[in-house]
DNA sequence: GCCGTTTTCGGCCCGACTGTTTTCAGTCG
């Protein structure tokens, strides 16, 4: 059974248990453990040994006894008891925003309803409005609910919300009434995937502020409107939360709504320890507890004035937003030994690009323009190889004139280059689309599988491994295949590759196309421990999403990269030398 | 049900907003 199974089942209990309004600790504990095991990253292999398993924090006794009996027989008494008690189809009632246990509860104890339909039904009989405690609002906002649930369903990709988010910004930061604007939460954080997006303003005119959020024409519902905080659905129909705060509580807002849960809870009890409590709004004494039987003393609340204040009150480094997950960013701070992160300026290049010979809109020349827009010094072009033909893959003499083009447009340049590359397939048993002979003409080959994805994960990783292992290859592309919120990754062990790399001095490409992001950044504190080295592409398909290298970057940061770390930060010179290098392995 | 560098018992985050109420319960993040 998978970590995720594992979790699913304990979060299936939380919510059985919410319908039986048991003790929200004991649901709350349940909750936790899902979290736990979810995020557990330490080296289990046996979810039977309970004894291992309660010293996962979050983790006690009972549950672990629990998850050994999950384990070792694939199902559970006690899940089994609670679930007798409802209808299978009740669950899915939770997935409706404004729905929770109590009213669940309700409405199945009076109207009998135990799954969507049956409460779609409800509403339109107008049965709902007359239970007590509901009515003719609540009724239509489920009902409403109901019919935009798929719309809603709440995931996307970073790339499709970071248009609005950034029109967002800009026009809340236009408004003469706010003094500070940022877009915090997962964004902030550089998530693959968000789920909503979280604004906070500091003003002086909270009310105008509000006013002009909510008539925003992106905006196409308003969900709830206060005086320090509106939810709003967009036309995309991502959610999107503003908060409205002081100046002076601003970086306490702006600290609160970026750092993941568990990243805020360790700063809050590192501020306990100094006798303060922490909040969105401000550093304040503990109030004073008369059970308490000592006092603690309590250190003077240093003046906070930005974020960087805030984690110096509590003697940390600044922590870069994208670090701020709870994964090792507390040491390093404390130690000093955080990395100094890669920025959108460090890049000097990139490498993987299409063209109209495959499957891209745009010319040799169109490309170079826009690369030499963006401030790059050189541009790599890769179109796919002949056995993607779904990609319009060219063959060995088209890719022997377009190498001829590249070597005399190059002429006609000063302080840019054109490097000449290929996407070669890789195919099925590990071997090249195409032979040595032809590779060795290229300044550089990118390897990459595009075909025959059901392959076991050992299969699939001696695959990929051989490919690498051929010296003309300077680069793995996508490693994993994963397209976000649509195709899953194809099995393949990360480590062996990764290793591989290490030992053939093949560059692993973080894939900035926002449907990719692929080498995932939780892999790359491991490829810089093992000495591999990044390299930032585009995959671009046309001009403009040369651009997408943005979203690459916020990846590369999140896996705590710095530009020594990534190959297309070398200068034209030195990248030249590397290339020749690789191959001369 | 979990946890403990004061505690093995008694805490466990809490503030914002809405709808249905006449002072608050439910939901959400």
């Amino acid at each position: 059974m998978t970590k995720e199974q594992i979790a699913g089942v304990l979060e299936r209990i939380a919510l059985l248990l919410e319908l039986k309004a048991e003790n929200p600790f004991k649901i709350r504990a349940y909750t936790n453990a899902a979290r736990a095991i979810e995020t557990f990253g330490g080296n289990l292999s046996d979810f039977q040994d309970d004894e291992a398993v309660a010293k996962i924090p979050g983790i006690g006794k009972s549950i672990a006894l629990k998850i050994k009996e999950l384990a070792a027989t694939g199902s559970l008494k006690y899940l089994e008891e609670l679930s007798a008690g409802f209808p299978t189809g009740i669950m899915e009632l939770f997935s409706l925003s404004g729905l929770g246990a109590k009213k669940i509860k309700a409405l199945y104890d009076q109207l009998g309803v135990s799954s969507i339909e049956q409460l779609q039904k409800a509403c339109e009989e107008g049965r709902v409005a007359e239970l007590p405690g509901f009515g003719q609002t609540t009724q239509q906002k489920l009902s409403d609910s109901i019919t935009n649930r798929a719309a809603h369903a709440g995931s996307f990709q970073f790339g499709q919300v970071a248009a609005d988010a950034e029109t967002l910004r800009a026009d809340l930061a236009a408004h003469p009434g706010a003094l500070q604007v940022d877009i915090a939460g997962s964004y902030r954080r550089r998530k693959e995937i968000v789920h909503d997006l979280d604004l906070l303003v500091a003003t002086k005119e909270p009310e105008e502020v509000m006013k002009f959020f909510v008539s925003h024409p992106l905006v196409e519902s308003v969900i709830l409107q206060g005086p320090t905080k509106s939810s709003v659905r967009l036309g995309s129909g991502v959610q999107c939360d503003l908060r409205v705060v002081t100046t002076a509580e601003y970086p306490f807002a702006l600290g609160y709504f970026t750092g993941n849960k568990e990243h805020n809870i360790e700063l809050r009890s590192r501020a306990l320890q100094r006798g303060w409590t922490l909040n969105e709004y401000r550093l304040a004494p503990v109030p004073v507890d008369s059970k308490a039987k000592k006092k603690k003393p309590v250190k003077k609340i240093p003046k906070v004035h930005d974020e960087a204040g805030l984690y110096r009150a509590v003697n940390l480094d600044f922590i870069p937003p994208e670090l701020r997950e709870d994964w090792g960013e507390f040491e390093a701070a404390e130690k000093h030994s955080l990395p100094r992160l890669i920025e959108k300026e460090n890049l000097r290049g990139t490498f993987h690009c299409h063209t109209t010979a495959s499957d891209g809109h745009n010319s040799i020349e169109e490309m170079a323009e826009a690369a030499q827009a963006l401030g790059l010094e050189y541009l790599g072009i890769a179109d796919h190889s002949r056995s993607s033909i779904q990609a319009h893959g060219i063959d060995e003499a088209k890719l022997s004139s377009q190498i001829a083009e590249i070597r005399k447009f190059n002429e006609k340049l000063h302080g840019f280059r054109v490097f000449a590359g290929v996407e070669c397939d890789v195919l099925r048993d590990g071997s090249l689309d195409l032979p040595d002979e032809v590779l060795s003409q290229l300044d550089y080959v990118i390897a990459s599988v595009h075909s025959v994805f059901n392959l076991n994960k050992a299969e699939m990783t001696a695959r990929v491994i051989r490919a690498i292992e051929n010296p003309f290859v300077t680069m793995l592309a996508h490693p994993t295949g994963r397209l976000l919120l649509k195709r899953e990754p194809y099995q393949i062990d990360i480590p062996a590759i990764l290793h591989a790399a290490a030992r053939t001095g093949t560059w692993i490409e973080l894939n900035a196309a926002p449907k990719r992001l692929d080498l995932d950044w939780r892999w790359w504190p491991l490829a810089k421990q093992k000495g591999v080295k990044c390299v930032i592409n585009p995959d671009a398909h046309r001009t403009e999403r040369l651009q997408d290298l943005w979203f690459g970057i916020g990846i590369a940061r999140k896996g705590w990269l710095t530009k020594d770390d990534v190959m297309n930060c070398l200068p034209l010179g030195k990248i030249e030398i590397a290339l020749r290098t690789k191959r001369e392995r």
